[in-house]
DNA sequence: GTACGCTGCTTGCGCAAGCAAACATATCAA
DNA sequence: TTGATATGTTTGCTTGCGCAAGCAGCGTAC
């Protein structure tokens, strides 16, 4: 998406336009970015009717201690904004697989917790999911250097604040960064 | 998205899980399908109020002869339902970036055409979202072998039907997939 | 301890986009 | 022709999500 045919000369502000090879990786990931997700949702909520947000959730309860977060980590960790965050988990605990219960230590805060109903269905959506992932992700990538690929793509995520769930790098300087519960 | 620590035994119908290496380079994957395009696209709407949609919309129709396509065809290259492409269509056109025409050869289609207006808004778009492309993504593969990347990538994208917008190829055999106009 | 500001979460609202039904035109059969 | 069916687009409705405002609890200064 970046590139009109004609007028291939360079821009104004003297930045260079892609090369042709760039262009195809670049024309290449921007369709994946649309069509991998929309792929792998569909088929995550055929099968057991959970969208990649709450299937994200779930998951990232599961590789928590004791299958719990605060909300704002884990609208983070799932890169939500955290409005968005609580309608999903609003969801997830109206179909019992998520509970809240208030940070102790911290009563303004909440712990979005999994049951077992939760990780249950987590299990049960895990292979169907993983055989997505393989045939629409990984099974392509046989040829490619996945560690330098890890390290690219995921310098790409990493870089910049990028909304709505802004990075916790980068907070403004000087916040201790101090967390009160677990 | 994919796993948990939990649990890391194949699954029952076996599908292997992810090693850590495809593991790496799904979850860097995953998160950047997240990241950059809200990256791009709060780029694009800050500065010149378009959308990824309809910037996409607006460089297709102007690679194209007559800088005009036909609805479906629009729909189908950048990936949006026929119905939100039309919708798509209708803001840009609102604000004279784009008019419709009716096809003279099939009265049912309908052919957006690209005006002077909007490709003038393309062309002031396109430095900065080609710094942002640059910055966000491409400054990252520099270790990566482009052209493989490219066709990896591609591959995910071209694989599979993936609502909304159906790929034109693997249509349901023998439709003759005729087309009339333009 | 009370007042003030800050933080964490939720709620109200709006928008973009998908699905399915409606609509318009085309095409084919008889 | 006239109907029957197929195709291209739009419309009605619903859903998911972000922003901004609201609210409750925390921390600090006095």
């Amino acid at each position: 998406m970046t590139k009109r045919s004609s007028a291939p000369a360079a821009t104004k502000a003297g930045i260079r336009p892609l090369n042709p090879a760039e262009e195809a990786a670049w024309r290449a990931l921007a369709r994946a970015i649309l069509v991998v997700p929309r792929t792998l949702e569909a088929e995550l909520i055929e099968a057991h009717g959970l969208n990649l947000a709450e299937y994200s959730v779930l998951m990232n309860l599961s590789e928590h201690p004791d299958r719990a977060m605060r909300m704002s980590e884990l609208a983070d960790a799932v890169a939500l904004s955290v409005s968005g965050l609580t309608r999903v988990v609003e969801r997830l605990s109206r179909q019992g697989l998520v509970t809240r219960v208030r940070c102790e230590t911290d009563a303004r805060g909440q712990l979005a917790h999994l049951t077992d109903a939760g990780f249950a269905t987590l299990e049960a959506a895990y292979p169907r999911h993983l055989e997505g992932v393989r045939r629409h992700v990984m099974d392509h990538l046989v040829d490619v250097d996945l560690a330098k690929f890890a390290d690219a793509v995921g310098n790409m995520a990493a870089a910049e604040p990028g909304p709505p769930a802004r990075r916790s790098a980068g907070r403004p300087p000087s916040v201790p960064a101090k967390r009160a519960g677990r």
